[in-house]
DNA sequence: CATGAATGAGAGTTCATTCAT
DNA sequence: AATGAATGAACTCTCATTCAT
């Protein structure tokens, strides 16, 4: 790669952080191409020198944060500990980048109101693949008989249902620490699964 | 009331169900006023008879399915139940309207996005009411010994998030019915509180 | 139809015409939505009212000049008089619409560089239709004998070409009226015909 | 001319065919710098060291081909043969230029819409000058005797319209090949004159 | 010389809102 | 009470043009 093409890289990334800084504010449907453009001091034309249109836009953004955690997630899965301690690393992890990228997360729930064909097939399978992960931590442990819990599909559900609320009620000046949070979740869903 | 007054309020209630409809197909940002309207055969103009713009009707339709939500839960905190029983109740009731009325339940999510000051105030006191029955509910089942927990108000948002988070996935063609759901939910929410 | 069906219908007539003016004035690329509706003292959001977009509104507007000229075309063709005295009479037709739509006839030159694919066969084959009308002629005349032509096919050509091309020079203010002119073009094509 | 200015003469012509090439492609309306600078393996920057905006390339472009057609005209006006084998000839030019490059011909029958003040002009004596020629072999054919035609310009329009109308539909994989319809063009019109 | 990058004006389009009838 | 019609602001996107490097 290029200098040019580092700098460009750079600055796709740049524009896919405000991006996210921004409708992580405002929320998708709010964020104009403007509102990305003027985080950056830059104008909206040149946001379409880097990225076809909006939804492109929309989607590297939501793109680069699945990967992310993706990355995180397999990590942990591969780690040589016990499945509770597992389940309970990809607890933090998850909260962790929902507390972060909210809005952007949010984007996973409902990919079909915003992205057209082309991009939504490929949303819906990173995601499955990151679900994928969790399920299969939860059958390990299961196997290894330490989890004692039938529907597991439906564990995972609620694992990640209560993990995603997350990000409605947590601030930072809360009472609790986002470490203590992290904690205690991981703690109490972890009884759902023993 | 005069028979006018009935006759009006009746109106504005069938927009209500209308506009519940339209935003459970298409989400909010993608219901427009004419869709609304269409789908009880009358022209969006008239709409602004009974509402006095679109941010109105948002609130009503949200405010609507609030308080009877609100009402079914209340009736259960009243009954003379156990605590383990009163919250299995609870999370049927609250997974059953979050299933009918996903897109308005989202609204709940996130007010900010969508109203503006005048309502946000009215909207968050009724939301944390809501869930202050759910807080009551884990409290009395604390005090009388049936529940184990100490960071209540975490447990109910892992509740609350678990259950809210059921919009996502859930559909009428899948594995199991609504019913079975449902039981299986309360089942392992429960098995964290004790 | 009601009166406001037919109120409806003459707007959109106006638009189409106000279309026309534009368009002959400043060429279809140069004619903005805004354009079209300054000329009628409407603001461009009021044409989405009538028409769903630009390409339908000038879809429309094709249509309706084609769709005129077929008409005066077919009622000369079914006139009891020689061939000779119908390819005068359709060339004078011909060049009177020309002069009068300059640029509307244009886009039945080009229409691929306009039309999407929902309109361009409509377009081509009306057109095709068109000049069919001017086949029949001449077919016939050559079978009376009244024109001694091989190539039908392309003096038909010659005739469209040269008639459209009147729209490039002619000038209300020029050295011939429009009928002088219509008779001169008349009588020198025929030459090629016989 | 130093070496330097030869070299950016070159350029400027590649600029001129590789511009006229996309523009028979696309249209002009549709030809973006882009476009035409892509077509050179450059980027749309570089054009403007050439030439200082679209307007002046687009102004080049025309002229050259004009100069062109006025070259092979005029030499067609001095050889030495009689006035129809000159208009026959002429006619046959034409043909050929306004066949190969449609778009550009185009230009030539609306400079208004395209062209400044600046231009237009310029634009417009040298298309008179142009047609001035066909006006002169005519003119010679008529005092000759060769042809017979009163209104001298109106079939010099006659002839140039139903040339310059053969782009609309000529095509390479049509029943007659080029020559042929040049040949029958030229016949056919030639029947006008005498 | 050439380019990558940025700009800004303007286009088409959507939609909540208003209002005379 | 209801509607058809009109409006205007906001949005996405395009493209000729500029300019530092």
């Amino acid at each position: 790669m290029s200098l040019r093409e580092r700098k460009a890289a750079r600055k796709k990334e740049d524009i896919l952080r405000s991006a996210s800084l921004v409708i992580s504010r405002q929320g998708f449907h709010n964020a104009t191409m403007e509102d990305i453009a003027a985080e950056l001091l830059m104008t909206k034309g040149s946001l379409y020198y880097y990225f076809k249109n909006k939804e492109e836009l929309l989607y590297r953004c939501h793109d680069l944060i699945l990967s992310d955690a993706m990355d995180k997630l397999e990590s942990i899965y591969l780690e040589k500990i016990s499945s509770t301690e597992k389940i309970k690393k990809a607890i933090k992890v998850h909260l962790d980048i929902a507390i972060r990228e909210k809005e952007i997360f949010n984007l996973i729930v409902k990919p079909e109101q915003l992205f057209s064909e082309a991009h939504i097939e490929s949303i819906i399978s990173k995601r499955d693949k990151y679900s994928g992960i969790f399920d299969e931590i939860i059958n390990q442990g299961v196997e290894k008989g330490e989890f004692i819990i039938k529907q597991k599909k439906m564990a995972r559900m609620i694992i990640l249902g209560a993990t995603n609320w997350i990000q409605v009620w947590y601030s930072p000046e809360g009472d609790f620490s986002k470490e203590e949070i992290e904690e205690i979740y991981a703690e109490y869903l972890l009884k759902m699964l023993v």
